[in-house]
DNA sequence: TATTGTTATACTCTATAACTATA
DNA sequence: TATAGTTATAGAGTATAACAATA
């Protein structure tokens, strides 16, 4: 038995590493969303306009690769096109696709959203030393990647 | 500018620390979750279930503790009573409130549930060599710490 | 007949407002 | 009048099924 009372409970949950990385992705992505937010975007449509800059040019494609739903990419892809960030085309190849564009602006605002996760990790890490902050990164890198397949995608979804 | 080209904005988004954070903490929620369901819990009912256990009686308490909407604590105790893990009695004091106690099989589960929570944690970071391990779980402590007020209490929300 | 994108629908989770009973 | 718990309702986010166009 791994607590000694009930009345620890809150605190043996509390202290786990495993709640704490729970809470540690929430924030960054709570931190992530917010900077994000001026610009029109989430993390979650961040990915669906990486893919589309990636070259991966079809719906379906791009559901595969992510593990969105192909349905609620529709969505996403209707905010994107709104703010002007991706145009979809018919494929004159093949009629029942859309070929899925980045526009400037697109190309533009994916620069843009670099730097702002770039600022959101340093609001986050910054406080570390350096060896440290970089030594996180291997290790979460490192538990990803022996769990993913090929590592490349995301292990759960998004 | 943090990425060199529009093609590449996809393996700079995946390769983040920041993104991979968030991956890793759906990886230990899913997980942990999933471990859990057999027991009726979830993550967040585990935690509703510790403050129980932790002598916070009343439900506004529990709710401001936790950060758990009221309204939201009474389904989740609802399926925490029908589960046989709390009893909730009128308090004689104060006739409008409820004591929320913990039942036998409710101090039972949370043992259960910390091995469980033992074993989910050794599926997903034992990989690690010993050192890394802990001087991960010293690290995103030291992060959340850094954030939060008193440190205590979550930094998000549960 | 199968595939692509879309729409309609439903389900989960959570939050807001309103209700009751007590203080 | 204020508070504790509850219910009703609505809003995101996501998934399932059905549909139209095309292969």
């Amino acid at each position: 038995m791994s607590i000694t009372a009930p009345t620890d409970a809150e605190a043996d949950l509390l202290g786990r590493t495993g709640f704490r990385l729970v809470e540690l992705g929430k924030v960054a992505l709570t931190l992530a969303d917010a900077a994000l937010a001026e610009y029109g975007l989430t993390g979650r449509h961040l990915r669906v306009l990486t893919l589309a800059a990636g070259g991966v040019p079809s719906q379906q494609g791009m559901s595969e690769r992510s593990g969105i739903d192909r349905t609620t990419l529709v969505a996403m892809l209707d905010d994107l096109e709104r703010h002007g960030y991706v145009r979809r085309r018919r494929d004159p190849a093949d009629r029942r696709r859309h070929l899925v564009e980045l526009t400037d602006a697109g190309a533009a605002v994916l620069g843009t959203a670099a730097e702002v996760l770039d600022r959101v990790e340093d609001d986050l890490l910054g406080p570390l030393p350096a060896a440290e902050r970089r030594r996180l990164g291997r290790t979460v890198a490192k538990i990803l990647d022996d769990r993913g397949a090929g590592g490349e995608l995301p292990v759960v979804e998004c």
